[in-house]
DNA sequence: TCTGGGGTCCTAGGACCC
DNA sequence: TCTGGGGTCCTAGGACCC
């Protein structure tokens, strides 16, 4: 129920959602003073489209996601400055920013690359934005990344003020959703496809019974809802009314590891597939001993490309073992095995993938869950483990210095890494730092 | 010519058990 | 002809997110 507010009300617990402004963008910008104000656009991995647009570029009416090749006059005429994409730097900047805010606030939870929310208890509204403005200066000197702070008392209300903060420059990057007033005002003109968790889907659902706006979706009955609808949704309603439901985001652990890519140039040959599936095998197995995890299915899909006229195929299938692993050997086996299952001739092959899923902490099995974890290792498990600590050991002082015999093709290949446009590592490589005059 | 990559959660329905 | 009922566990697929 919506009560009275007063400005010296105090809130018990107050969402501050830190939300960086076109991140990647904004990365691309800091070491780049001379792109501010200019359109900037970075691509995706192939180069193939754009997945961050600046706001003079949002401004064009660009939107999210359409192909290069699509836009390309648009580019020239407008001449928007085009970036592929650099993940090791804005991964690093991204820990930084994560590392100010952790600072700032004891309650951090880290919702995404570009993304947190910090939680603050027993604060009125005017100490929570002096907060707010307090951590966005910081971030813009330390770092020089633009942000948006939403404040509310639910996280899906703490993004939709984002978003308004977002949206609107009078407000400096700062807006609470807190008063009654404020919620009056906003949510009757925000669309229901705009709330976080209603996608395209469940927007078309509830368009079917008649709720267009945020105002609709908050008043509508709760429990016939839940009844139409999901958990999920139902949530979304009592966090429209100001209630904090949607508490644990913090991710206990990881639940997958998936490697894929798009190739530059499409594979009909099944040799070639088995290199890239291969050298992609490695990757996630290297990801799963670096969480000190082990795994007991490997999944692999492979698929033609989705436009064109060319023959449409594509096929997902996994394997389990019986014995939890981490060793690329035995994955990479794995990998090859459903390859052989899966793989049709004559189809150009436009993407493939790895998911290893089913993880455990150790290589028991279920079946002996009372078994001494180390008595039960065979001398080929544990050399196994020698190898592979070896493998990550050196990999890690450089990047693909040993690797397994069915990948080297594809590593000296390169074949699925176009990036033409690609900025200097200036975070993480010394040959990058950048150089003052 | 050219269309990203990496995640999470929920649910329905099948398998299986007593 | 008539073909229990209730429970759990697992999985694939859908929907959503950035």
């Amino acid at each position: 129920m919506d009560h009275l507010f007063t400005e010296h009300e105090v809130f018990q617990k107050l969402y501050l959602l830190c939300d960086c402004n076109n991140f990647f963008v904004s990365c691309e910008r800091i070491f780049r003073p001379d792109l501010e104000k200019r359109p900037v656009i970075v691509l995706s991995n192939n180069d193939g489209c754009v997945i961050a647009r600046s706001k003079e570029v949002k401004a064009l009416g660009i939107p999210m996601g359409i192909a290069v090749f699509k836009i390309q006059d648009l580019i020239k005429r407008h001449r928007i400055v085009t970036f592929s994409s650099n993940f090791n730097l804005y991964l690093d900047i991204s820990s930084r920013i994560m590392r100010i805010l952790e600072s700032l606030c004891p309650e951090v939870e880290i919702y995404s690359v570009d993304e947190a929310f910090l939680s603050f208890r027993n604060l009125t509204e005017n100490e929570a934005l002096d907060l707010a403005f307090k951590i966005k200066n910081t971030i813009a000197t330390y770092i020089g990344v633009p942000i948006s702070v939403g404040i509310a008392t639910s996280k899906t209300l703490a993004k939709l003020a984002s978003h308004e903060a977002k949206s609107h420059s009078e407000y400096e990057g700062v807006f609470s959703l807190i008063s009654t007033l404020a919620c009056d005002r906003i949510l009757p003109q925000t669309q229901v496809g705009e709330i976080w968790g209603i996608g395209k889907r469940l927007q078309e659902r509830l368009h079917e019974i008649k709720i267009y706006n945020a105002l609709q979706l908050k008043q509508s009955d709760l429990k016939r809802m839940r009844k139409l609808f999901n958990i999920n949704l139902a949530h979304t309603i009592c966090e429209l009314r100001g209630e904090d439901v949607i508490l644990e985001l913090e991710s206990h652990n990881q639940m997958q590891i998936m490697w894929s890519r798009s190739f530059k140039e499409k594979i009909t040959a099944k040799e070639d597939l088995r290199q890239a599936l291969g050298a992609f095998t490695a990757e996630a197995a290297f990801k799963l001993r670096s969480l000190k995890q082990f795994c007991r299915k490997l999944s692999i899909f492979i698929r033609t490309s989705y436009f064109g006229t060319q023959a449409k195929y594509q096929a997902f299938e996994s394997l389990s073992f019986d014995i939890p692993t981490h060793d690329t050997r035995v994955l990479t086996q794995a990998a090859f095995k459903i390859l052989d299952l899966i793989f049709k001739e004559d189809f150009s092959y436009a993407k493939a993938g790895v998911i290893l899923s089913d993880f455990s902490n150790s290589r028991l099995s279920q079946t002996s869950l009372f078994a001494d974890p180390n008595s039960n290792l065979t001398e080929d498990l544990k050399r196994s483990d020698l190898i592979m600590q070896t493998l990550d050991k050196v990999n890690l002082k450089k990047r693909n210095t040993l690797f397994l015999g069915s990948q080297s093709l594809y590593q000296q290949d390169k074949r699925y890494a176009q990036k033409k446009l690609l900025s200097p590592n200036y975070t993480t490589d010394f040959n990058d730092l950048p150089i003052l005059k």
